[in-house]
DNA sequence: GTGCCAGCTCAAGTCGACTTGAGGTCAAGC
DNA sequence: GCTTGACCTCAAGTCGACTTGAGCTGGCAC
């Protein structure tokens, strides 16, 4: 039947036993049982790991993806949450956009050094003002 | 004369003192000597902040940051370095438009659940496969 | 002369997402 | 009977970028 071994999900999903035995105990993931001391998984697991592979990529926590899935595991996907998602991903696109046209533009501005060149400078005032932030977004105690 | 105490430089920065010192200890910035215990900065300091928060919000880690600058302090960007950088950050980008597209979309979407709907199941196959990475990559040890 | 404020040092803590290591179990194969 | 391999548990470590806390100093105002 369906039943895998951490194994085989290991080599499904593509992620490490230790990082799988991790979302269990995170409650990501369940296992339907042990076949002695070994987990046995529904493959229905690899599917919900995909879900958290993108919600991942999407940023969110694994604590926020947790909260994604119903009681019963089946994802719970609030339509206004995705749309906020959305809203947020769009911004940051736009900043990483304004960013790497910067770079773009310094990689090859004739200016001779870059603090002459005004683009640059214009994109420096952003950054320096927090119109534009760090990949991994400042937070206390982070 | 341009001499700032450290907390003129936070006004002008935005960042907290202690960051400013641990960027210090880094070697990211430079104090250009003492007031009685008390650091006292170049007015020329900020710039280079803003050069730095620039640096970050491209996805630098700081390490990468103080290699940007010479031994003399100025900045020394190369420009192949910085070609790679944009394009670097136009596969991201890639990436998180097709996230915010998806998201978007099941924010929407007219079918029951999300797991019947076959652009939500493309997506996951993305997400699953490893083509479309979490914002923070994965990298060993993090 | 004392109280306060702004600054200082140094060590340790924080956060998320895992990984690593030590030491143990169990079924299968030689 | 013994090794091998795949799995297990639990505690501790890792990484980057800072923050926090305890305990100090130096200058100014009253």
């Amino acid at each position: 039947m369906s039943e895998l071994d951490i194994g085989e999900v290991m080599k499904r999903s593509g992620l490490p036993a230790s990082a799988l035995r991790f979302y269990e105990q995170k409650g990501l993931i369940a296992s339907i049982g042990r076949r002695g001391q070994r987990r046995q998984f529904d493959a229905a697991v690899v599917e919900r790991l995909a879900l958290i592979a993108m919600g991942r990529a999407a940023g969110f926590s694994l604590d926020e993806i947790a909260l994604m899935f119903a009681a019963d595991g089946s994802p719970r996907l609030d339509r206004d949450m995705l749309a906020a998602k959305a809203a947020e991903l769009d911004e940051r696109i736009r900043e990483l956009t304004v960013m790497r046209d910067a770079i773009a533009h310094a990689a090859d501005c004739p200016a001779p050094t870059h603090m002459e060149c005004p683009t640059f400078r214009r994109l420096l005032q952003a950054a320096a003002s927090g119109a534009i932030r760090p990949a991994r977004p400042r937070r206390p105690g982070v």
